[in-house]
RNA sequence: GGUGAUGUAGCUCAGCUGGUUAGAGCGGCGGAUUCAUAACCCGCAGGUCGGUGGUUCAAGUCCACCCAUCACCA
């Protein structure tokens, strides 16, 4: 093994307004494999990471909470570093960004690249909310998409139609905080100067970046680096720029300065030395892991700036894809959304490590926690593979030699075998190629079993004349048993602490793979891991759909409405004569409705739920003085009630027969 | 809409710079065994490698177009 690397990983700084749910577990898996597997080698590896604190989300969350946003961020940290002790993440520190040792560092970042010359100001117009008398994020505004006339878009971009725009673009802009018509207001704003490093992050980022992504970058290049906003106006959540009144940094400028920041808190706490790490000299290697979701601010936006203030740039972007569930995006409606902490209450967290480890590759591929698949992975290969390899040799170890390992091998060659795979597991934990490395390990688990099998020390130990053999064909097994712990310590500590109590121990170091155990006595054998069972993961499921009907039960108290306001909505039963598909509209279905005295024409985006066939002839409820909206493709005049989480799952609401069209519903 | 990624056996995935009968694990089926958390061991199962067209002596593996899914558009 070469000299000691010093090395330096983090993990994206989770959001402070939301619990950590599952898909945050794929990266800190991804994380705590790499850190793990880094100190089992004997290197120095320091793993931070810290809660993203600020932003218009957390100051509005905290405002309806009625807490101060340092509270509402410091009761959620302390919720993510619970996740983080349950999952066995070993962080070395986990900071927020609301610290002051990242306000110092971001004051100081800023202050340098405001000498380089990278900073320059700009009056934009931004949508602006009087009666909350705060600027407006793009997607605190909706509206109309001025494009395809969408109704109720996002600020920055159509659902439908994907353009993008800006939020003054909107036809009846509405603002989501107060539910007024936000003006437009102008405002001086702080600009960094990307293509100040256009040449430098050109040769930078194919270099440290996977070749898909290298080349999803390219597209980036040729479209031009723009000038990048950093600043906000107040009210706002985070630090004051210093040499400035009522502006505040944006949070995604000081969020990355809080992966420094951390280690910098840390390094007050302990012998580190910053510069060491963050230097432009160091030799120290810097590795961020992120979702493909942030790819543009860490390849672009963070090495310019580490650039721009005189820090060395990271070694290395990792970049994972979003987590599916059963093949599908998590949903509440479906319990698929499943916070951390509620898994853990019900499954052991190293299983859902090796899940994600063994499907974890190189490239940013989105990746799915299939539950049958899952319970069969996990069953098959940690509990029936390997972990029964030591609960089926550790009897004969006790039954048969008083607990104690023999002092040699039967014979060397499955254990050489075994300790000679070391270095090409190693490779593939080194690229991050987690998937590779565990299908190898577990093809050495296949052999331990066919020794075993092959031995028959049951048969052996029945006959006077063989009996002998049976200790030592043991204490091979349970050998390659501690092998594959050390391969696999790095994905699943916590069953590899188990295991390394069960043979009595200290903790499994990579190259302890190389010499045998011999001649030392072992514990009684104790269940190292239970099995998955249905039962469980149906729990957690119904669990995670709870916890979404709860939170509805809250919001929809928080907002209620008087009878009279209720009473302007003129619903209304009818009857659908005629639907048809919208050439162009991917979404819509384009409805005939009759309303007793009259027909309606409408527009519904039910189209992935029903087929217009289906439609004709039922009655549905609608909304009678909705006032029409023009349509790319027509004007719709009013909309058909339903429910359901959308896509496939729309769920028309009907009547009970001998209501008839045009019939006021209250 | 633009760009990128993905689409291989029931499920989850490997398949490097194109080249013998396309692989693994799980499930399924058959057999063997009882040391082990009904685990383990042996054997079998035949998927037009999303579709169409093309380049080539030869394509899952290169090119074009199309379809589907996901993502990004600061």
């Amino acid at each position: 093994m070469g000299q000691q690397r010093d090395i330096l990983v983090t993990s994206a700084l989770p959001y402070a307004n939301a619990p950590l749910h599952i898909g945050h577990i794929v990266e800190y898996t991804q994380t705590d494999v790499f850190a793990r597997f880094q100190r089992m080698r004997g290197n120095r590896c320091i793993y931070v990471c810290a809660s993203d604190a600020h932003g218009t989300p957390t100051m509005l969350r905290a405002e309806a909470a009625g807490v101060s946003p340092e509270e509402l961020v410091a009761e959620v940290a302390a919720g993510h570093q619970a996740v983080f002790d349950r999952f066995r993440i070993s962080v070395d520190n986990y900071l927020t960004t609301h610290s002051p040792e990242n306000q110092e560092l971001t004051a100081s970042i800023y202050g340098r690249l405001v000498d380089g010359g990278h900073i320059h100001r700009k009056t934009i117009k931004q949508a602006y909310d009087e009666e909350k008398a705060m600027f407006l994020p793009d997607r605190y505004v909706r509206g109309t998409c001025p494009v395809c006339h969408t109704p109720d878009q996002y600020g920055d971009s159509c659902e439908n139609c994907s353009a993008t725009y800006t939020p003054m673009e909107l036809e009846d802009p509405v603002s989501v905080v107060s539910g007024t018509t936000p003006a437009v207001r102008e405002s001086e704003h702080l600009f960094f100067k990307l293509g100040n490093f256009e040449e430098e992050l050109r040769d930078w980022v194919p270099r440290h970046v996977d070749a898909a992504l290298a080349r999803k970058l390219d597209e980036w290049f040729e479209a031009g680096l723009r000038d990048w906003d950093i600043s906000r106006d107040s009210p706002y959540f985070g630090f004051e720029i210093p040499g400035e009144t009522g502006k505040y940094f944006y949070v995604w400028f000081d969020a990355p300065i809080g992966y420094m920041a951390s280690f910098l808190n840390l390094c007050r706490r302990s012998d580190l030395d910053f510069d060491e790490f963050w230097g432009v000299d160091s030799s120290a290697e810097i590795y961020h892991v992120i979702g493909k979701d942030i790819v543009y601010f860490h390849t672009l936006f963070w090495p310019s700036v580490l650039s721009g203030a005189g820090y060395r740039k990271p070694s290395g972007i990792i970049v994972h894809g979003f987590l599916t569930v059963d093949g599908q995006k998590m949903s509440k409606s479906r319990g698929t959304f499943i916070n951390a902490s509620t898994y853990a209450d019900h499954l052991e967290p190293d299983c859902l490590r090796y899940y994600f480890a063994a499907k974890l590759g190189v490239g940013a591929d989105d990746l799915d926690l299939n539950m049958d698949d899952f319970i069969a992975r996990v069953n098959s290969d940690l509990v029936g593979k390997l972990v029964n390899i030591g609960s089926r040799c550790a009897g004969f170890v006790h039954r048969q030699n008083e607990g104690r390992l023999t002092e040699e091998l039967p014979g060397p060659e499955l254990f050489e075998e075994f300790a000679a795979a070391s270095e090409e597991i190693a490779s593939e934990y080194e690229a991050r190629n987690y998937a590779k490395a565990i299908r190898r390990i577990m093809a050495l688990a296949d052999k331990a079993n066919q020794y075993i099998d092959e031995e028959k020390p049951w048969l052996k130990a029945k006959d006077p004349e063989q009996a002998a053999t049976v200790p030592g064909i043991a204490t091979l097994g349970l050998n390659l048993f501690r092998t594959l712990m050390v391969y696999l310590r790095p994905v699943i500590p916590g069953i590899a602490e188990r295991a390394e109590a069960f043979l009595d121990i200290e903790p499994l170091m990579w190259t302890d793979a190389q010499t045998p155990l011999l001649g030392h006595r072992i514990n009684r054998f104790k269940a190292i891991l239970e099995r998955v069972e249905q039962k469980e993961i149906d729990a957690m499921i119904a669990k995670s759909g709870e916890a979404t009907n709860s939170e509805k039960a809250q919001r929809d108290e928080s907002e209620q409405i008087d009878f009279e306001t209720f009473s302007k909505i003129d619903l209304r039963v009818a009857k659908v004569l005629e639907a048809s598909y919208v050439e162009g509209a991917d979404k819509l279905l384009k409805l005939r409705l009759d309303l007793g005295d009259d027909t309606r024409e409408i527009f519904s985006g039910i189209r992935a739920a029903y087929k217009p066939e289906d439609l004709e002839g039922r009655m549905v409820i609608t909304v009678d003085n909705l006032k029409p909206r023009k349509m790319r493709f027509g004007v719709s005049e009013g909309m058909v009630l339903a429910s359901g989480p959308g896509g496939e799952e729309i769920f028309l609401l009907s009547v009970d027969s001998g209501a008839t069209p045009g019939m006021k519903v209250t």
